[in-house]
DNA sequence: CGCGGAATCCACCGATCGGCTGATCCGGAT
DNA sequence: ATCCGGATCAGCCGATCGGTGGATTCCGCG
C-alpha cells in the first residue's frame, strides 16, 4: 500500500487526485495540504511514501516546499505534479529533489503510474518535460545574474538605460555591459528580443 | 435538480468537479468532456442546464465553444472555469456569451454557489476577474489591430523595424507608425516594454 | 455619401542604442 | 596563491529608434 500526501492549492485539484488515488488499488491518500507549508507539516508527521506536490502554491511554494523537506531529511519520494512545463520551474525542482515532474494534463493511467514509480524511487517525467530536459542538456542554459535579472525588468518597464542606471545607482555604461551580457546568454541582438525571450523562459513573469 | 455537464482537458479536475458536485445537494453531472469538440457535441444532445468549461483544452478551445454554442442556439448557461484571469481571456469569453467566470483555485463553497447562480441565469465573477473587469471598463481598452500584433509579434522576436518591413513587404515607415500607434494604445514609449505589456495583457503568449 | 479608422507611405532630427575594446575590483573556487 | 566570473566603469561610432507632421487609399457604418 502507498501512502500518499496530496498538496495542492486548488480544492478540486485535491477532490481529484484523492478521489482516482482511492479508487487507485495500492493506494491511500494519508493527508491532504493545501499550501507549502501546511505540506511540509504534514510530511514530517505522516512520513507519506510519496508526495504530490503543485508548484504553484500560497505560503510556501512547491521549490521552497521541496528545499525545505530535504533539510528535514523527510525521506518521502516528492512527484512534482503541476500545470505549468516552463523551463524555470522544472530544473530548479528536481535540482531541489522531486523525484519526478509529471503535467495535470496527463492521462489518469500516467500519474497512477507516475506515482508507483516515485514509490519505488524512480524518476518519472512527462514527456514534454523530458523533452525539455533534453534540449536543455544540448544546449547548456547560461542562467542570468541576480543583477542581470534587475536590469532586463527595468528595461522591461520601460526604463531607457540611462534610467535604469539612475535606478539602480550604477552608471549608463555598466548597464550597457549587463545588457551586452544579457543578449549574448538569450542569443538575442536588441532589448526587445531580450524581454519576449526572458518572458518565454520564465525568466520574467506576467504580473 | 440542476443538470452539469463538466469540459475539462484534465482528468484530475474532471475528477474533482464531478465529486464535488456529485455529492452537493442539487446538483447532477450528466456529462463530461476532454474537449471543446466533445462538449459541444454533449451540450446539442444533452441540454444541460449548466455548463462547466475550461478556456485551455484541445480540439476547438473554450472560446471557441462558446462561440458555437451560441451559434447552434444550445440554452445552456455557461460557466467558465480556468486557471487564468488575463485579460486576455475574459472578455472575449464573457462577450462571446459565457454567463460567468470563476478561477479554479476558488474555495469550494464559491463554485457551488456560483453553478447555483449560473443556472439562474446570474452573472459570477471571480473577485480577482471583477476587479479587472472594472479597470479595463474605466480604462477603456484600446485593442491592437491584427497589423500592429503582427508587427509586435516581429519586434519580439527580434527584428528591426527594416527586417519587420521587409518580412511584411511593407515601408519602414509604416512599421514606424505602426509601433508609434501600439505604443500608445499599450501606454509605453519603448518597444522592450511593449513586449512586456504585450505579454502581460495575453496579447503574446509563450512558445 | 461623408466620416472615421486601419493601413499604407514620406522626410527629417535628435536621442538612444548596440557593438567594440579595454580596464579595475572583488570574492569565491581551485 | 591563483584564476575566474560578476559587477563596475570609460569612450567612441555608426545604426537604429522615437517623435513630429503630414498624406493617401480603402473600407465599413450610419
Amino acid at each position: 500500500m502507498i501512502r500518499l500526501l496530496v498538496a495542492d492549492d486548488h480544492p478540486i485539484v485535491r477532490d481529484g487526485l484523492c478521489a482516482m488515488f482511492a479508487a487507485a488499488p495500492g493506494f491511500e491518500v494519508v493527508g491532504e495540504a493545501a499550501d507549502g507549508a501546511e505540506a511540509v507539516r504534514l510530511a514530517v508527521g505522516l512520513r507519506p511514501d510519496v508526495i504530490l506536490l503543485d508548484l504553484r502554491m500560497p505560503e510556501l511554494d512547491g521549490l521552497g516546499a521541496i528545499t525545505e523537506l530535504a533539510r528535514l531529511g523527510v525521506p518521502s519520494r516528492i512527484l512534482v505534479l503541476t500545470t505549468y512545463d516552463t523551463d524555470s520551474h522544472v530544473l530548479p525542482a528536481i535540482e531541489a529533489g522531486a523525484t519526478g515532474y509529471l503535467l495535470k494534463d496527463s492521462p489518469r493511467e500516467e500519474l497512477l503510474r507516475g506515482a508507483r514509480a516515485a514509490a519505488r524511487g524512480e524518476s518519472v517525467l512527462s514527456p514534454s518535460v523530458a523533452a525539455r530536459l533534453l534540449t536543455r542538456v544540448r544546449t547548456p542554459p547560461p542562467p542570468l545574474s541576480p543583477r542581470e535579472l534587475e536590469v532586463l525588468e527595468l528595461i522591461a518597464a520601460g526604463n531607457s538605460n540611462r534610467e535604469t542606471a539612475a535606478r539602480l545607482f550604477i552608471t549608463e555604461a555598466t548597464v550597457k555591459s549587463h545588457l551586452l551580457n544579457i543578449y549574448a546568454k538569450l542569443g538575442v541582438n536588441d532589448r526587445a528580443a531580450a524581454v519576449a525571450e526572458a518572458f518565454n523562459r520564465g525568466l520574467l513573469v506576467p504580473r
